[in-house]
DNA sequence: TATGAATGAGTGTTCATTCAT
DNA sequence: AATGAATGAACACTCATTCAT
């Protein structure tokens, strides 16, 4: 089963498919897909500009491919977090907050929030997938536990859905100002600092004070 | 109100460069830079593709053009909220909200963001200006508003830099949302109601708690 | 009217499509559709690359351009013959050949015909078009006048419309002959006098014999 | 019957050579060289891509092979025809129909003609070789015929060349026309009946009349 | 022999930019 | 100032050819 003669840390063709559509993602997020040369991917992946078409139909077929790819391990975690809505609406809220600090700093977030946003205009369907997919599906679960957690008389009155558009913006900002902003000498945010002291300001916010006796 | 200098009939062409710049903004928030058609531009201007370059050396130019234009109205309104700092925080963002909802109702800062944030990674010095010039103001003078206020014990301790990006967030997001997600079927958000609900979650989050006697 | 400091013989961007056209047209029919480069029309109209673009959408659009304009000046004659019908065939014939022989010195009939013949098989449509619009016309022409004579009893029986491709292959084939054939050293055709001969020879092999009393 | 020094079950693969330029002829009778693809030919010879540079060196090498291989069988039929001269020219001709048209039922007659017809351009070689190998070769027998036929005073004065191109003119074209005009819907002829009747017009246009004692 | 994934030179097409008018 | 026809560099995409297996 060895391979003398090759390095071994010399994963060969396995998955080029795979390596590919993350050169493009690199790319398409740094660029945009317009500006995206697919020359650049290629020499990213370690492969000739014609490979790319032994996988990709066309340079839009991979913008597609690379935008599902990037949805895809967010919807698993949108199911997790909703399956674990227990208890009171704070412990749901510091538990994804955690959760998500590690999600961030293992995915190209930025990145790929850079091109949904950059591409909207240009790829409607591609704005349709992210909503319908992802995006909704993330806001509409935190506003039903909202709303469950307003019905226990945990949270003021209040529009749900505006709560939890409340509750996400922070973190999805500081995702594009370290994208954008840092690498052209912007102060950064310390993220977890951040997403905690915003999760116990709304949590504080939200919250129904015991009329005092 | 007279303005000597100028041909007392100059018929229509009153403000080319300004027209154009107007059209580009329009083009270069719809479809990005790389993707936007000096021609759509000229079209919409109602001017020919040469004419562009009778007042632009490069389509660059005229993208910094744009983007300059679109910030330079928005520092007016930072000094104005800066120099309106004298009472209590709350008060502050209540009147802050009241004013950017116009604002944005106004000018298209949804398309400006997009752009923005979709081809910060083609022009860096794009995303240098708008930080150094704009963004950074804002959430500088905002932070020492709240700094000012935890001094005063208005408001509990914590980093008043992140609770100025806690502040502004939902807004951004909620522009954004308005510009990529509507148009493909989303839900939109009623803007005010959602910063009016922000800002109070916010004071009421940041408040120090009088301790009980 | 004039134009001084504009050498006389210079037709300027006048007719640039017809231009276009033509050269296009010689490429072609020496290289064939797939095989025939833009840029050498291009370079044979005297024009770029990109100019080619102002006036035809695609290569194929170009294509099409090209078969319809050597399609279109032959359809005058055909009218021309078959108004010209009136005494007898052999008139008719001998006729035909004269005004034909003019015209394939005129016209580029040999690399149209290639043309056609070559790329059938890659455009039906371009066969399609061909047939319905010029050469089922000139056969059904001929058969008709054919036809005609028999009645008269100038032609023996026999099937008209062969006799009407029996009629006309040998000018399509010396033609071909010429295009192909000669270029590489083959003996070249007197097409008049190869023409004149047809003519008599099939002139006297359709004459009905009067019988002998 | 034997043939030794070839294994003996040599099991399908009986002449990948032949298949493949069975198939290449098709395609490239189809297409043309240009726009014939080697996957195609690859494909329909039931062979992968790279298994025709095993027997072909490149593509042009691929193409003359399938015209050398269109021209050889024929040759045997000139050599025959020629070598079977010997009663009167009208006996000869419609012996040569007749083998004619078992001919182009067999072979792809009208493929290859469009092939080379629509490639000499490109390959003036071809045309060489078709020329100088087969065509000037039947065209050359065919001429001495006649001429044989009008020293014995069986046909009239004329150029000897060109009356066998008025001979063989309307089976080509009528090939050419069942392989270009009838896929797409023009009236077919009955090449039968055609070539009988050309050839029976031509020996009659061609006889000498006995003066009327 | 045979495969088919991989290459990269070559082509059609686009579009920012120029320039004669 | 203004036009818009013309340019040509740049890019997506194709396909003959190669080569590791």
């Amino acid at each position: 089963m060895l391979d003398p003669g090759e390095p071994k840390f010399r994963r060969r063709k396995a998955d080029r498919p795979g390596e590919i559509i993350q050169a493009a993602m690199e790319v398409f997020a740094e660029r945009g897909f317009a500006a995206a040369r697919l020359e650049e991917i290629a020499r990213r992946a370690g492969v000739s500009k014609g490979a790319l078409y032994l996988y990709f139909e066309t340079k839009e077929q991979l913008f597609r491919a690379v935008v599902d790819q990037a949805i895809a391990p967010n919807i698993q975690m949108v199911r997790a977090m909703i399956a674990a809505h227990p208890g009171p609406l704070a412990d749901l809220l510091r538990q994804a907050v955690e959760r998500i600090l590690v999600l961030v700093e293992t995915l190209p977030v930025g990145g790929v929030l850079k091109m949904v946003i950059g591409e909207a205009g240009n790829f409607p369907q591609l704005a349709r997938v992210w909503h319908d997919d992802l995006v909704a599906h993330i806001l509409g679960a935190l506003a039903d536990a909202i709303r469950a957690a307003q019905a226990r008389g945990e949270v003021k009155p209040g529009d749900p859905r505006a709560y939890a558009l409340e509750i996400v913006s922070p973190m999805l900002i500081a995702v594009i100002w370290r994208e954008i902003f840092v690498p052209v000498g912007a102060e950064p945010f310390d993220l977890g600092m951040l997403l905690r002291q915003h999760v116990e300001t709304m949590i504080e916010g939200m919250r129904v004070k015991e009329a005092a006796a």
